[in-house]
RNA sequence: GCGGGUGUGGUGUAGCCUGGUAUCACUUAAGCUUGCCAAGCUUACAACCCGGGUUCAAAUCCCGGCGCCCGCACCA
């Protein structure tokens, strides 16, 4: 049986036999969704992750953290993530047709009501469905052992950096902008993940939160890189705008988020991405995730695949702190202070702790802050705090209202946040397949991966022409100083000469030095582009440096 | 989750209909040889997706599961 393979075959073929990549478990038969990093993988996931680090850790100043996988249940109750993941589906057997239980659910008709009374019915032949069942893609867990607390994989690691926006605030001196970045795994239980490494349950991903003065959503680089281009792309025409242009326009909402458009522009064109395979693509109105008020997608071509989404930048506004302010009652607002503090006359809710604290026990903390928060502007009867989603009457004798003069050294307000979120696995896909080149050479087909040197995960490989063993014990120390200068080698005395090249090719090593028979008179070794399989001769003592330079930097 | 297709060494395959433990090539490894782009020779390693059933006997027939591919649905 004939089966024509495509880019994807073939890439896949690769990382299996030469070690990138392979399915998980692959010995009890595999699950979908889940695939290893073999050493040549790990070592260009590491890469890949690193040349990010570059971009947003030391260009951008951001600061990294890390934090649980395991996300407690109430976190991602508070933003939204719990409810806006579990659906119930129901399938209409005769039309073929998955429609979600609340859309089709009279108002005011709980679901197990209407499965009870067959009220649900298909919207199309009515025909009544009954196997109802709910489609939740995180993955759900418990802390501790018997009733334990409730807990998910986290679906993103953004959480734990808005959870640590207090600490992290005054970590950073109460200046805004704050860039907070992470890079991690999450999770996502998807319903048919059959697109290979670019739809994974388990995934790796590089988030960075940066918080800012909504009133001030500019960056301090912007005038630097105003008149770069960006690819954009808004579902209907495709351009290209400086990013001066595109915010002038309203094309891209504010300076900030153009300048992280352009800063992934800038970090997928040098970890390898095809410029010709690369764009912005603006979501539309009604594909906009819950939290998000504007977001661009950077989109890269695959040829199996089409448009793939690696990278979000959205602008989640004061989504998140604003939900995790409210249910955990932990102040998190950021300050914008006045030139001069002001005084004003204020009323203020003064909590009287002796009633309120035996009244309400371990919750009688949290209420304190909410009532110290509450806005007392006009008349008021009743005070009442919402706890978990209860709300709680305060009785009159547990506050006062004193009007009192206070002084004001600035105004509080909760960050906007813009947020690029990159999804590495399918990042590391897309330059595979974008360098993936093939060629024939005396009618055999010749693959070569021309990746970045930074990106490969082999930089140099090091051989001797011929088994002889002098121009072993010159290969070998100059494999070991390239090491020691901390440049990744690959040493091989196996096979024809071509063969060894052919292997380096294939898995995208930049460079090869080889040790010939003139070495021994002049010292002088020949250093191989992979590129262009041109060599030029080199003195053994400039090997290091030269390699080092061509390589451009170590990750 | 639904429908269709499919699953044999590391890779690509022959064998399956018509049951009798598996073909060929490449790769890999060792040796010889060669001496700058997958050369040659010798040798070696290495496979029937998993679980049941039928049968004296299952890669082959039947059932179930899992994976992969295509379409539908889902996709923060």
């Amino acid at each position: 049986m004939f089966m024509p393979q495509d880019v994807y075959d073939k890439i896949m073929m690769l990382c299996k036999r030469r070690g990138f990549i392979y399915p998980s478990f692959d010995i009890y038969g595999g699950v979908a969704g889940f695939y290893d990093y073999g050493p040549l993988g790990s070592q260009v996931k590491n890469n890949i992750e690193n040349l990010w680090r570059r971009f947003y850790v030391l260009k951008d100043g951001c600061i990294e953290i890390n934090t649980p996988i395991i996300t407690l249940y109430e976190v991602l109750k508070a933003s939204g993530h719990v409810d806006e993941f579990t659906d119930l589906t129901v399938h209409c057997g005769k039309c073929k047709q998955f429609y979600k239980v609340e859309d089709i659910l009279e108002k005011g008709v709980s679901v197990e009501e209407a499965l009870k009374k067959n009220l649900l019915r298909c919207p199309r032949c009515g025909m009544v469905l009954k196997n109802v069942s709910p489609v939740n893609l995180m993955f759900s867990t418990k802390i501790g052992i018997g009733e334990g607390r409730k807990a998910f994989l986290r679906p993103e690691t953004a959480q734990g950096i808005f959870t640590n926006f207090h600490f992290l605030y005054r970590f950073a001196r109460e200046k805004l902008p704050i860039g907070v970045v992470q890079i991690g795994k999450g999770y996502r239980n998807e319903v048919s993940p059959r697109q290979g490494i670019i739809r994974l349950r388990e995934f790796s991903m590089a988030e960075a939160e940066i918080f800012f003065d909504p009133t001030n959503k500019t960056h301090s680089d912007f005038e630097k890189v105003k008149d770069k281009k960006l690819f954009l792309f808004d579902n209907e025409k495709e351009m290209k705008l400086s990013l001066r242009e595109a915010v002038k326009n309203k094309v891209v909402d504010n300076q900030a988020l153009a300048y992280y458009m352009y800063l992934t522009q800038e970090f997928l064109l040098s970890a390898g991405v095809d410029p010709k395979k690369f764009r912005f693509r603006k979501h539309a109105k009604d594909e906009l995730a819950h939290y998000a008020r504007e977001c661009w997608d950077a989109e890269l071509f695959s040829e199996r695949f089409g448009w793939v989404e690696c990278v979000g930048i959205a602008d989640r506004s004061a989504y998140d702190l604003s939900s995790h302010i409210k249910s955990s009652g932990v102040d998190m607002y950021a300050l914008r202070r006045y030139d001069k503090t002001k005084t004003v006359k204020k009323k203020k809710i003064v909590p009287n702790m002796s009633t309120l604290g035996p009244l309400f026990k371990e919750k009688a903390g949290r209420i304190k802050t909410l009532l110290e928060n509450i806005d007392v502007t006009s008349e008021v009867d009743e005070i009442s705090v919402n706890i978990d989603g209860e709300k709680i009457e305060i009785p009159k004798d547990c506050y006062k209202i004193v009007e009192t003069e206070e002084k004001v050294s600035g105004e509080k307000f909760i960050p906007h946040v813009i947020e690029p979120s990159y999804g590495i696995d399918r990042i590391l896909y897309m330059i595979l397949e974008h360098n993936y080149m093939e060629t024939k050479k005396k009618e055999e087909e010749y693959r070569v991966l021309r990746l970045k040197p930074g990106i490969a995960p082999v930089k140099t490989g090091v051989f001797p022409l011929v088994n002889d063993d002098k121009l072993v014990e010159i290969a070998k120390k100059i494999d070991n100083d390239l090491r020691d200068a901390g440049v990744i080698t690959y040493y091989d005395d196996s096979g024809s000469i071509g063969r060894r090249y052919a292997r380096m090719d294939e898995i995208g090593t930049p460079f090869c030095v080889t040790v010939d028979h003139d070495t021994i008179v002049d010292n002088t070794v020949t250093i191989r582009d992979r590129d262009t399989t041109r060599q030029v001769r080199k003195k053994i003592e400039d090997v290091v440096g030269y390699i080092k330079e061509k390589i451009g930097f170590l990750v």
